[in-house]
DNA sequence: CTGAAAGCGCTAACAG
DNA sequence: CTGTTAGCGCTTTCAG
């Protein structure tokens, strides 16, 4: 195969400049120290040539690759993919990460490894030496994965672990689930429920936990009971339904429901229908993620929304100025999500 | 910043397997002209020290960069994520690609440019100097841009055009969307249907063409009518509404309705039931696509799915052996979906 | 079949 | 403030 050549070099560029190599080097980075007659006429030339830099090349000499990994776990992925459940998180995520990521010239690669595989840490060290990152997203459960954590330390390698229960690298950020749960407790309460039930997720995520926590705490703000109220799933349909089925079957049933994402909110929204009652005119049923599913569905669920988007743009904003090295807020970074009302919630029939 | 070395290079094999750094990329590319003894010891050094070589490296002495771009629209692609309408083109392109990329050692990069802009080539540029990408993947409307297509020929760099109304590269892919759109007619024509309307896509897309001519064809074979029953929207919700309106309330009105995309499919089936028709008993309808999204409206919809992700897959690895020299299927290479039944579709009521 | 030398495009370190 | 020099890790080219 021929051998591929940069049509246009640095080398191009400072010739045509009268300039040294280094001072369009320093131009392109934008350093200190160039005359600001000297920047100009240098862009000039960079402009009439068309030159950009070669990350290659940028990566070879300096210690940039201008590289970010968005590292998600390979089994989950992969299983949402086939489903087709109609979930989002992968276009959200890429699209919030890559986006920012252009902003500041750099590129997200999208990487899959097993969480659970004994070979994690064989795996991210081939993506590493492979590709050398700059910086790298984690998302849950990856966040709390200290084969992962600890491998991305030892590598110097900044990481925006996002979800994480404990703050492992230099960035943190979360959705502040447990604010969102008592934010749909208390447009719950709003609307006059007192018997509230919840359904929590998989323990594997740290944000079960903070969901369920910010349930009972808004519930016991609110004087309310939850005992028999909470059971929990592992977010997947079925489990929901099962959760759905023990919340409704007992005496003293709840008036609502939150399940603490989509799929299990489907299937609560199923369950009580196939036992004969109407949502929300029997039971108000809140859900956490919004996928686009729930729009959808009968009835369009009023549901939480998880800023997916803006998490993975936070994330990669906050790790390109790691690299650089410039100071970073306090953590963890909270990125609020809404409420968003549709249609599944309705004031409790009296009695 | 601290300079970022590679931790294990190729010298490190080299030393430890006691021969030159030639012999040891030689063995990692898998060349000829290595006594087998060789190779494995070889191997065996690489497997101890866990060796993996730069991209960046290689890019920067041979001709390969193993990255692989794949090219979309950016006003449709942001303007598709922030509707969040459930579409899963994103998710489904990116899994199929990256994973096939991942076989073969390649990363995928997915990238946004805008195909109206007068900027294209000056973007496109920009990507291939910073990446120096080994392959494309083109979708459409792009594949058909003949300001990205004689630039990606100019730069020989191969690409794979999905969609494209005719072969501008040496990878030409199509979805048999003809062949589609006349599965579909002949699924309504065993039911009983006679009157079949179609609503067909933007022009801007050659597979509005296949699909519609897919559709004029089987008709005809079946010696059935066309007139007043074929409508043009563009892809989006509402011009489907416009659409469905058109066919449903002329006389001699359709029994069944085939539309070119699920939004324009869910357009009609809400029009349908504005117009106090039931879905499937007075009207059928078959949708196009087999977004998520369908599953869960009322009723859900027969579709025909596109097979975005195998279609990816399949893009990769012929890309792949176009970059290994290696010859290539004749072309177009057609990627067939198939219609999945659900419960749109019924006989159409006598008289 | 194997090795040595040259260089890809860029930046770090140092010298002026 | 600007230029020079020396590589980064790998493949290509050319010798043996």
């Amino acid at each position: 195969m021929a051998r591929r050549r940069q049509s246009v070099t640095i080398k191009h560029v400072a010739a045509d400049a009268g300039v040294s190599l280094q001072t369009v080097s320093r131009v392109i980075n934008n350093e200190a120290n160039v005359r600001p007659e000297m920047k100009t006429r240098v862009q000039a030339s960079i402009d009439r040539l068309g030159y950009v830099p070669s990350i290659a090349a940028r990566r070879m000499s300096g210690s940039k690759s201008y590289i970010i990994l968005a590292l998600n776990d390979r089994e989950r992925t992969i299983e949402a993919w086939k489903a087709r459940e109609g979930s989002d998180w992968v276009d959200q995520m890429l699209m919030g990460g890559m986006l920012k990521c252009a902003e500041h010239g750099y590129r997200l690669i999208f990487e899959l490894v097993d969480t659970h595989d004994d070979n994690v840490q064989r795996e991210l060290k081939a993506a590493i030496a492979a590709l050398q990152p700059d910086g790298v997203v984690l998302t849950p459960p990856h966040a709390d994965n200290p084969l992962i954590t600890d491998l991305l330390v030892q590598h110097r390698i900044p990481f925006a672990a996002i979800g994480a229960e404990t703050q492992a690298g230099p960035i943190h950020i979360t959705m502040g689930d447990d604010r969102m749960a008592a934010l749909a407790v208390r447009h719950l309460v709003a609307k006059g429920h007192e018997r509230i039930g919840f359904i929590a997720g998989s323990r594997e995520y740290a944000l079960s936990g903070w969901r369920k926590q910010g349930y009972l705490a808004a519930m016991a703000d609110a004087g309310l009971p939850t005992e028999h109220l909470c059971e929990r799933g592992d977010f997947s349909y079925a489990s929901g339904e099962v959760a759905a089925r023990k919340l409704l079957s007992g005496k003293g049933r709840p008036t609502a429901i939150i399940a603490s994402n989509d799929q299990m909110a489907l299937a609560t929204n199923a369950v009580a229908h196939e036992m004969g009652m109407r949502v929300p005119g029997d039971l108000s049923l809140v859900s956490f993620d919004n996928t686009p599913v729930v729009r959808f569905v009968q009835p369009p669920l009023t549901a939480i929304d998880q800023p997916v988007a803006d998490t993975a743009s936070c994330a990669v904003e906050l790790l390109v100025q790691a690299i650089r090295g410039e100071e970073l807020p306090p953590m963890p970074v909270v990125i609020e999500g809404s409420l968003i009302e549709r249609e599944s919630v309705a004031a409790p029939r009296r009695g």
